[in-house]
RNA sequence: GGGCGCUUGGCUCAGUUGGUUAGAGCGCAGCCUUCACACGGCUGAGGUCGGAGGUUCGAGUCCUCUAGCGCCCA
């Protein structure tokens, strides 16, 4: 059952109605908006067949912030191409979604409501929250469980989603909002769930005891795509290793305060320094562990001393030692960033006393301070310390420097499908295509399967319960997990099968999993959300949509959200979740600089659409070639604006009802006109004079380098060659035809200019109507049938034969050189031309000639006289 | 250190597979007001295409080297 979209009937009145006597932008937004959303303009139709569909996976922007000129960008884009197909006939599948899931929302509830989660509490039905809006200074936070936070997150998203989808309205997107997910919803929450389960049982998710990245002051595992680079200060101590019987070995390090956690001594293996103490033994200073001197690769000769101490873990350099040199651990940094109570196996009596009462619970920095102590003490650190600065890893939204703790974490496997995730890579189709070299390099560079698990509150619960030993010791080998029907679970609150409350946290009973899932985990899942898949109420969508046809996206997320969603749809599916991806650039400030809030230089969103309606901004955004970063331009803004009301002017003289009068001066109502340009647009055979033959043909040709570029996905293209045509149709052809189509020289050439000026508002306005939505659907609604959304794409076959434009650009020529005599004598663009003779080629003569009645009326040129010569001239004289 | 992108008039950008005097808009200057549009129109000034070398009959457009900017990875 196909949809049939009436929407002029709704419009105040009778359809062609006509144009206005003052057409106005204003307003334009909130009345259109709100007349799609009511006659469905842009409803997926579920009944077309697979072929015709066009499926949209799209980013579900974070709701805990705010909607910048970048996100009106980049949706920009992805509109215009989903508009595109529209109008080409496709059912398009453009659903939205809102990323309420993780941490920036967690902190925020923190903050807004005066709450932090406990876990271990039990759910308090009712919770009424502290405070709204911020906590006072000086009030602890209270503390609720996870269910009741959960609660409170929800509650608070669901303001910023209005918000968000009452902008995305306004802008104008031609989203389907039946389809609108959440990252947190129920659908999420499921199909999350079921995801994992599903490659739990195939082995493709597992649960592994190993070193982790990790954030001691969001006491969270951390994976590889969330790091950051930084700049740390530090300091060098050289350290004194002792040999049984040789000199000392000097080892520098910026971290004594590891000392504890030393397993080896590194050198290079061609470090010839060196090379006799490799395979022999050093005792550490302080705490008197014996252990290896070893060689790898990864030393480096010309840092500090050359050798280096390897400790478990101090950064990913020492976990690479630690696994390829099997050596021992000795872990001494917990979750909180504290030193463990207990001290590590293999240090001396005395080391391991000393450890116990002067470093056991001291934060990394006491315990730095009070280990160089020590060593000076000892006479086991020579020389002073150095300052220096050295790189260290920093989760994105951390502040401290990552530790590596030792815990046990949920896993999918990445690296074992390297190839064939890079064989994928290969056969996406790329716009631009350079930008699949960030896959390439972040696939290739992987080094660590994908860690999933976080140790959070507000994020969608790992389906796994532990069964209890007779000691109340969990048994992880064998993980509890539910049926798929009863998913979506909270193993915090819910029973895995066969077990009762009571059972709970009681020996021979079981416990839950109490991690929950990285917002990757989830977000990868996009189109298998949207996309209906394994949900028995989205009936057969899921066949429909999948593998979809666009996922667009910023370049800076590619390492993250395109590649996780390959991983997730190659190992549940085996193919591509979408055929193609299309990378929007960054916007970027007047100074080139990336727009930031710290820096001053944000515009929200809204104030803009409202100065330069939606239809300029999105001129501008869409001025932006796909994966180019764009400079955030005001001016362009308003050059759209510009247009928007050129259409409309333009359009109410085309369709002006002193325009389309019969015979003689006879007026008729703005209906009729509308009638009569809308019956004139569809009639080729008016169309006899040359020039307006040579101008649609110049159409034509504008309309086949438009489809071209919407089919390769350069919408900016598309845009550009439209606004370019659509000047010159204005700024010359109207000029030069007006008077013939006021019926100056008859009833037939003035059937065949107004002819060629209906069918050419008619051909722009859809070849506008993917950027300008507002304006063209306003002017379509004054004189034609339905939504020009959903209105057909238009063809170049227009009319069937044609001359070339040759005519025509001969006219304008000529057109400029009477206007640049009069610009230069300073008199009117209305003033009398006594003759203007022009002199030229013999295909020129004949081409003016076809065209001098028009030229004559427009220029007001009394005599035209043209001449056949071998050089061309023109002589124009005023009266 | 490796990779990718960018560098065209004051500003923002086009320049398809190399081919006649390098384009547009904004800005600027001058001119023109009521019959689609002053939220306008017309006309004009202003670049030799980051730098050097090379291929070619011919290069902004291909090759090499180089500078600057931005990003990704290590």
């Amino acid at each position: 059952m196909s949809e049939k979209i009436t929407i002029t009937s709704e419009v105040g009145g009778q359809a062609r109605a006509g144009a206005p006597d003052r057409p106005a932008l204003a307003g334009l937004e909130t009345k259109w908006s709100a007349l799609w959303s009511s006659a469905g303009t842009y409803h997926f139709d579920p009944a077309a067949p697979r072929e015709r569909v066009y499926a949209i996976d799209t980013p579900p922007p974070t709701v805990s912030g705010s909607l910048h000129v970048g996100h009106v960008f980049s949706f920009t884009h992805t509109d215009t191409i989903a508009r595109y197909r529209r109008m080409c006939g496709r059912s398009v599948f453009y659903p939205m979604g809102w990323d309420d899931n993780g941490l920036p929302t967690e902190r925020r509830v923190q903050n807004y409501f005066g709450v932090r989660c406990d876990p271990s509490l039990p759910y308090e039905p009712g919770f009424v929250p502290p405070v709204e809006g911020g906590l006072a200074k000086g009030h602890a936070p209270v503390s609720i469980s996870r269910p009741n936070f959960v609660e409170l997150c929800e509650r608070l998203t669901a303001e910023d989603e209005r918000a968000f989808e009452e902008l995305w309205r306004y802008l104008g997107l031609s989203v389907d909002w039946r389809q609108l997910y959440t990252t947190i919803g129920e659908k999420a929450r499921r199909t999350s769930q079921l995801a994992f389960l599903r490659l739990l049982h195939r082995g493709e998710a597992y649960a592994a005891e190993a070193p982790t990245l990790w954030d001691v002051d969001f006491r969270t595992a951390v994976a590889q795509a969330e790091l950051l680079p930084g700049d740390r200060p530090g300091t060098y101590h050289t350290l004194v290793f002792h040999r049984s019987d040789a000199e000392d070995l000097l080892i520098d390090s910026t971290r004594p305060e590891l000392l504890p956690a030393c397993v080896a001594v590194v050198v290079h293996p061609s470090d010839a320094r060196y090379a006799s103490l490799v395979g022999s033994t050093v005792t550490t200073p302080l705490f008197g562990a014996v252990v290896p001197v070893v060689a790898h690769p990864l030393a480096q000769p010309d840092k500090g001393t050359g050798a280096a101490m390897v400790c478990t873990f101090g950064d990913v350099t020492d976990v690479t030692w630690w696994r390829e040199l099997s050596l021992p651990v000795r872990a001494i940094v917990g979750r909180d960033g504290r030193l463990l109570a207990a001290p590590p196996l293999g240090l001396s009596a005395t080391g391991a006393s000393v450890y116990g009462e002067e470093l056991a619970g001291k934060n990394l920095a006491g315990a730095q301070r009070r280990v160089v102590e020590l060593l000076a003490a000892s006479g086991e650190m020579r020389g002073e310390p150095r300052p220096i600065t050295h790189a260290v890893k920093f989760f994105e939204k951390g502040d401290r420097p990552l530790e590596i703790v030792t815990s046990r974490q949920w896993w999918i496997r990445t690296l074992a499908h390297k190839e064939a995730l890079l064989d994928l890579g290969r056969q996406l189709r790329w716009h631009p295509p350079f930008m699949r070299a960030r896959y390439e390099d972040w696939v290739t560079g992987l080094n660590s399967d994908w860690l999933v698990s976080r140790q959070r509150f507000f994020g969608i619960p790992f389906p796994i319960w532990y069964r209890l030993d007779e000691g109340g010791a969990p048994d992880y080998s064998r993980p509890l997990v539910p049926d798929e029907a009863d998913l979506p679970v909270d193993p915090t609150t819910d029973l895995p099968p066969g077990y009762s409350a009571g059972q709970r946290g009681v020996p021979g009973g079981f416990s839950a999993e109490m991690d929950v899932m990285d917002t990757w985990a989830t977000s990868s899942l996009t189109p298998q959300i949207a996309g209906g898949w394994e949900d028995e109420q989205a009936g057969d969508r899921w066949q429909k949509v999948f593998p979809m046809d666009l996922r667009p996206q910023g370049h800076d997320i590619i390492r993250t959200w395109l590649f996780s969603t390959i991983v997730r749809s190659y190992l549940e599916h085996g193919c591509l979740p979408w055929a193609n991806a299309a990378i929007s650039g960054w916007i970027l400030d007047p100074d080139r600089k990336k727009m930031s809030k710290s820096v001053g230089n944000v515009i929200t969103p809204q104030d803009l659409l409202e100065k330069h309606g939606s239809d300029g901004v999105r001129y501008w955004a869409a001025s932006g070639r796909p994966g180019t970063d764009t400079a955030f331009v005001e001016g362009q803004m308003e050059v759209g604006r510009k247009l928007a009301l050129k259409i409309l002017n333009a359009s109410r003289f085309v369709l002006s009802p002193k325009l389309w009068a019969g015979e003689g001066t006879a007026e008729v109502g703005t209906g009729a006109a509308a009638e009569s340009a809308a019956g004139a647009a569809a009639r080729p055979e008016l169309v006899v004079d040359a020039v307006d033959l040579a101008l649609l043909s110049g159409l034509s040709s504008l309309v086949s380098v438009a489809t071209g570029a919407f089919e390769d996905y350069d919408y900016a293209r598309a845009l550009e060659r439209t606004e370019a045509w659509f000047w010159d149709f204005c700024d010359n052809y109207l000029e030069l035809v007006k008077a013939r189509a006021y019926g100056e020289m008859g009833l037939d050439r003035a059937s065949s200019a107004r002819a060629t000026l209906a069918r050419s508002l008619s051909v722009t306005l859809r070849l506008f109507a993917p950027f300008m939505p507002f304006v063209t659907e306003e002017v379509w609604s004054w004189w034609q049938e339905g939504s020009v959304h959903r209105a057909p794409w238009p063809d170049g076959a227009w009319p069937a034969a044609s001359p070339g434009p040759a005519v025509y650009l001969s006219a304008v020529d000529l057109l400029a050189s009477v206007r640049r005599a009069k610009s230069e004598a300073k008199v009117s663009p209305r003033a009398l031309v006594a003759r203007v003779s022009f002199s030229g080629p013999g295909e020129a003569i004949a081409a003016l000639s076809l065209v001098q009645d028009d030229l004559r009326a427009a220029q007001n040129i009394s005599e035209l006289v043209l001449t056949i010569s071998d050089a061309s001239s023109v002589e124009v004289e005023l009266a």
